[in-house]
DNA sequence: CGGGATCCATACCTTAAGGTATGGAACGGG
DNA sequence: CCCGTTCCATACCTTAAGGTATGGATCCCG
């Protein structure tokens, strides 16, 4: 199959930037077969079936804007250069498409588990990030669930999400993190 | 209309209950009526249809849990009261609801006219407070933004949302604003 | 006690989206 | 050169959800 390959990564760019800005309602075979000038016999010819076309587009995305990105930071052994390297993948995320998967994962139990796995691997992740960084595994915790939910906030509040004002609240985000506290640091 | 304004809050109850657990594709005219234990008939009586049923029930989801909410809190003077106040007010908000509308406005220009009110009212509250308290008016944007995009955050993260591992995350928010930075809080 | 208004049940229509069946064009290997 | 496989167009089916038309039941009010 080699003209193949290339066809599959086209539904999944085109559904992508579909959910970007249309949402999931807007994700329907008519839609991305009308976006790529093909028709019905196309789709079903790639992919079995709608459910089937989900899931490896809930892969692509997990494999792409996850695991990748995550393995990129944990290659970096130096805690602040590493937090450097995270805000700079926070903000470079598919925020549109993101926040879309994130709306539709209430409609889907098999995006909501995509989704969920997703979160769990960030917030790990990110946990793991601030043990590095020398805070205490509660407040790692909770440093991390902050983080978190500050993005997906920004991803979900601005539309198109906002380079610019996502940068100073991660700013204050990490001028709050470093702030010296022996007692809460203890915990 | 004396019998009458009974029955249609009825249908706002069950909405919201119906979009706390099956998200907004659930909310249809037939499980409404399901629900309640009637047909078409008295859904298409009451409301003239599904789009105007639903501005009048985002309205009473806005004026039940935003308006309402901000005014009583703007009765409490003492700064620090109030944002105690706050924070009883965001846990107790109705979280499973909220998510399933938050995820909605993605796919209905009218819910996302009304979440964006709803969210710009509680923004500019939260900044108000924060001006109040003491902080920057730079500062108080960002400290409200955060805020309330860890509200959002932890709506979605859990599901259904844990009232203990909110208020640990509420918390260490708090703790991070009340630390004394006059540099910071110069801006 | 008659009549209009309120409230709702029943039956039917329409549309949009997923899904299926089938055939045809292009292309490569034997 | 032929045949199978890949890839896709066309036509049709099915289902779910919004919406409409109509009639009946109840209740208040004069």
């Amino acid at each position: 199959m080699p003209p193949e390959g290339l066809s599959r990564n086209a539904y999944y760019e085109a559904g992508l930037e579909l959910l970007a800005d249309r949402g999931h309602s807007g994700l329907t075979i008519a839609a991305l077969c009308e976006q790529l000038g093909v028709t019905k016999g196309s789709f079903y010819h790639h992919f079995g079936d709608m459910a089937g076309y989900v899931a490896l587009l809930l892969g692509h995305w997990e494999a792409e804007h996850a695991t990748r990105l995550i393995a990129l930071s944990e290659s970096v052994s130096d805690p602040e250069e590493r937090f450097d390297l995270l805000q700079k993948i926070a903000v470079g995320l598919p925020h549109g498409a993101e926040a879309a998967i994130r709306a539709w994962s209430w409609n889907s139990a098999l995006v909501a588990a995509a989704q969920q796995r997703v979160d769990e691997a960030r917030l790990s992740h990110l946990t793991r990030a601030g043990v590095d960084a020398g805070l205490g595994p509660a407040r790692a915790w909770r440093m991390a669930r902050i983080s978190l939910s500050v993005l997906i906030g920004m991803q979900l509040l601005e539309r198109p999400a906002q380079r610019a004002s996502m940068e100073d609240v991660f700013g204050e985000l990490r001028h709050w993190m470093a702030v010296e506290d022996p007692a809460a640091i203890a915990l």
